[in-house]
DNA sequence: CCAGACGTTGTT
DNA sequence: GTCTGG
DNA sequence: CCAGACGTTGTT
DNA sequence: GTCTGG
């Protein structure tokens, strides 16, 4: 699932990679980098006008609904998420689908391992850092003084193989510049097409390790939030060529370390530095070296290769009538 | 018709 | 708002 | 999602 | 354990 995420971008890395003009980010005065951010937390998300440009919009992450009363507290952790398989059938969600997809503009999330006694925080993201897209849904609510609060929530579905280790479900990532078009391209969507964007993402660009457990506290904004954790216990956790992280472990073989080699601080240091430096674009860099030992799960360095492509707001929402879904 | 709900996780 | 249950 | 709190009574 | 707060 998908409760913790970063986004470090600073405003003109997310212009660029939404590929939207200054002038139409709504309440881009409202998003502050962050590394360590969950529901609450305001985001840059992308969608489409009614002519079908592209435009931005500060958001709160955690879906509150449009119905929602004015005296209710408002509550970002009911629904930050959406189980991509029965958005269709929820009332909640299902009337949004039609006319409220959105793309979160993310550099990674984070999930927590259950190891030994203790939780043990991973940061996920894409290769050289290049920025994740998920999918989600948006809507808009008025407070008692005419307010408007836009929110939105993440969409998620089974995990692919790579990811199963940490855990059975991980946000739905769109692959590619077509699946974000098709997401946000106005109308309605097929059950068909729905269905395959909602898929697992499988890339082999998908990378993790571990990090300080200090992040686990919400309000924790160090940069060690994205730094590889050095721990003993996992020296091998870097290749020995100074390549990408971790070897890839299908986290069952594990067990058995083999040689290990110890973990060179430099190489760490890049490492780090490579997943944090916010390379809006950056291309996707491969981590050459195969196979590795480790008792804690890292990337896989292999799998089929594919898809690796690359407090106020004011607005003016028009009642939209909802058709969507059409089979 | 009106009333009431509308969600995901994880864990047990 | 919209769907389900009574 | 994780972290942190979770209570009453009486007395000063 | 379970609820609240961030």
């Amino acid at each position: 699932m998908c409760g913790r995420a970063r986004c470090a971008l600073d405003r003109d890395q997310v212009l660029a990679v939404a590929g939207v003009p200054a002038d139409r980010w709504r309440d881009y005065e409202f998003f502050l980098p962050k590394h360590n951010l969950g529901p609450g937390s305001r985001t840059p998300i992308v969608r489409r006008d009614e002519e079908g440009g592209a435009e931005l919009q500060t958001m709160t992450w955690g879906l509150v609904p449009s119905w929602t009363k004015k005296e209710e507290k408002l509550d970002f952790f009911r629904m930050f998420n959406a189980r991509s398989e029965t958005v269709p059938e929820k009332t909640v969600f299902s009337r949004l689908l039609g006319s409220k997809r959105c793309v979160v503009l993310l550099n990674g999330f984070y999930e927590w391992a259950q190891e030994h006694k203790t939780k043990q925080p991973y940061y996920i993201y894409l290769d050289g850092d290049r920025v994740m897209r998920m999918a989600g849904l948006y809507d808009s609510w008025q407070d008692a003084e005419g307010n408007w609060l836009t929110t939105y929530t993440i969409l998620t579905t089974d995990s692919s193989k790579r990811l199963q280790w940490i855990h059975d479900r991980m946000p739905v990532i769109l692959p590619d510049a077509q699946a974000e078009e098709a997401w946000l391209q106005n109308g309605v969507l097929d059950s068909k097409q729905y269905t395959a964007l909602c898929s697992p993402y499988n890339g082999d660009d998908l990378q993790w390790f571990p990090v300080t457990t200090a992040m686990s506290k919400p309000d924790f904004q160090g940069p060690e939030c994205c730094k590889p954790l050095k721990r003993q216990s996992i020296a091998t956790f870097f290749k020995p060529k100074n390549t990408a992280l971790a070897p890839e472990p299908e986290a069952e073989k594990l067990q058995t370390s083999e040689a290990s080699t110890p973990l060179k601080n430099e190489e760490g240091a890049d490492a780090a530095k490579a997943a944090c430096s916010v390379k809006a674009e950056a291309p996707p860099y491969h981590a050459d070296t195969k196979d590795t030992q480790e008792a804690i799960p890292g990337p896989a360095a292999s799998q089929q290769g594919t898809v690796s492509a690359s407090k106020r707001q004011r607005q003016e929402e028009k009642p939209d009538k909802d058709r969507y879904y059409v089979q």
